[in-house]
DNA sequence: GATGAATGAGTGTTCATTCAT
DNA sequence: TATGAATGAACACTCATTCAT
């Protein structure tokens, strides 16, 4: 009978950074939705940062689960890219709320902490990217195609996905078709992208930047 | 010979702004950046939220600019597109500060201001799926990507090119370099994309997602 | 074979008092120390201040009971003086914790109990005074010495041995040498001061204040 | 006409500090003295230790100049010593409160203000041991009193005057009296005492213990 | 005897903002 | 124009104390 308080705090926490973020929330507001005085969530936390890195730590847990786990498949890289995104994209739809305070307010953490979350951040960068490289050496991706710039792109878009998902009338879909939509997009980025960066002044000549 | 102290004090807002994220920075350090007390700003401003709200209008004013300048064009939506998006990223990252800012922060706003930001996010987000929809029209686009998506992902990946611009070892390239590649992936995420959803379970038996 | 628990309570308070001091130190601190959960310390006691008494008042017990023994003892009052002083220097050395958080802290007790303990003071004054206005009866100390501040100038040099003894490279020597040391000085004081404070004028010609 | 704020802040804090000792002073006590919100203190000083360091600080700054001085006089060390005390003694009663709060408050410094104070302390020991080596080698002090001990004695009997001066009944005698009181004891201890310590058998028969 | 949880008043500190000069 | 000073409300956090279990 006796509640989770302390998982309480933490989903608090959750709701009010995600409404106001977490620079413009005060512990005030948390409390207020555990239905405790402010002074009482000491009880359970060491600090307002240690809430927002115990909410940060546990979407980079679950998140580098998918990732690690997709990265172990026995697939071609392109697929398991496309498994990827969708699966990460899944996931974050199903925790807007945390998934955007994450990706929102990391920043705001600091010293230790706020230097693991920046290495961690590189990781998934990382992780994208040698998927690419890996693509472009099996044929699948044009190998001009500069992986970095790629997986910024794909990173970007995919993360932020959340901000979109609450108010852009998307409601009707289903997270999981979101999830395959964007990891179609992912993947046509990757193949359809024929870089023609440095011969700027062919382009128009070129007709349409679409192949075929 | 005196300075436009008014334009400083944006300025060093935009600095402050940037390197500490509005909520965190207060009207002190824009004072020590001013080179004034704090107490003299409200001479040329109203409140921080004012400083906020100048650098996300000029923003605004520019970057819609750019918007309304190509799609006046006479050229192909998926050229347009293209044009836009390298003009865009180029002119986001010769003004990553307030960029950074305006993308980051805007949600810090308030009351009517907030709602008028709002808005034209959306607008910009209707002018790239109009352009998305007249070129499936053009038949350059696959008909069944569905645009509201292609518009959310494209946005949020070309948004957040100023986010990697500094830290990501990118610096040998020039802007107007990485311009051209986001415009690229850009138009390749648009045309490579075979939108597959609907048949999710026939996708193992179809082989790898890449089109050949 | 269980504990006296509440003996192990006021040992922790006297540790944690001794080196952070009272008004510093937190009923979380004495809880560590006996490795028990702060709430569970008000089953042993009323109040952080009623810990802070016990302790003040257990020193005063036996500091006092010292003073009365030698007080009765039948010897010459500058004898009784020196064996007094050796006494309660051995004692204040081997006692370092509570002697100094009761020198130190008695001052943060409040209301009646503050009043008791300012009582004693004057009461181990007015003691160390009448033994020597009795050594000055006896003649063994110029009468010309004022009593009062001879007492106030013993009793802070006495007390206060304890704040020396840990760091000021008196390592080697043991508690008993010190005490006598400190007694010797004591005497010294006494028998040594020829005062000439009201022919302060006379003080150059009289040469070096040192006699003989 | 303007008053100076900054100095009825540090005024303001000798008296609240003074009164219930540093830990237990709030900065609403100094903000009510100074006749202003609590949060205007800040203004002036950077913190509550701060306000203690400043103390502690010209206090310092003051009681070593006067140390300073009377080391550099052309006297035999045994006269210094007597000038040194009689001016120091004197020195505290006329400014008891934030001598007090000198002696009894800076153990709440932290970091490297506690490093500088407790440099600073061993200073003073110093000088004081230096003064009454030189007098022993004068042939003015028996050389077998330990000049540790003797520095620690005669400076805790020293820095503590205040502590009885206000309510010791004291009121009659003027600052300078008892400054002079001191010195000679001061002195008294030094010449006074024939150390026995290591025949503390022989004590008994010796008769009083002192010589003549 | 002891725990786990909470209280409530307080702490030092920050900060946007105001305003007489 | 700008300053120096102050305001007042809020903030994160601490802590002695209580009490049902």
């Amino acid at each position: 009978m006796r509640r989770n308080r302390d998982g309480d705090v933490t989903r608090a926490a959750i709701e009010v950074f995600f409404q106001n973020g977490y620079a413009a929330s005060s512990m005030q507001d948390v409390a207020d939705v555990v239905g405790v005085l402010k002074g009482s969530l000491y009880y359970y936390i060491a600090s307002k940062e240690d809430l927002l890195y115990r909410i940060v730590d546990a979407v980079h847990e679950q998140s580098s689960a998918i990732l690690d786990e997709v990265l172990a498949l026995d697939l071609p890289a392109i697929e398991r890219l496309h498994l990827y995104i969708s699966r990460h994209v899944k996931w974050c739809l199903d925790n807007v709320e945390e998934v955007t305070v994450f990706f929102r307010d990391w920043r705001y953490l600091t010293g230790e902490r706020l230097k693991v979350v920046e290495k961690r951040r590189r990781g998934y960068e990382r992780g994208i990217r040698q998927l690419i490289v890996a693509a472009q050496t099996d044929g699948d991706i044009d190998s001009a195609l500069d992986p970095r710039y790629a997986s910024f792109f794909i990173l970007s878009a995919v993360n932020h996905a959340p901000e979109w998902y609450d108010y852009g009338g998307t409601g009707s879909d289903s997270a999981t078709r979101i999830a395959t939509v964007y990891a179609d997009m992912t993947v046509g980025t990757l193949v359809g992208t024929r870089p023609r960066g440095r011969q700027k002044t062919r382009r128009a000549k070129a007709g349409p930047p679409v192949p075929r």
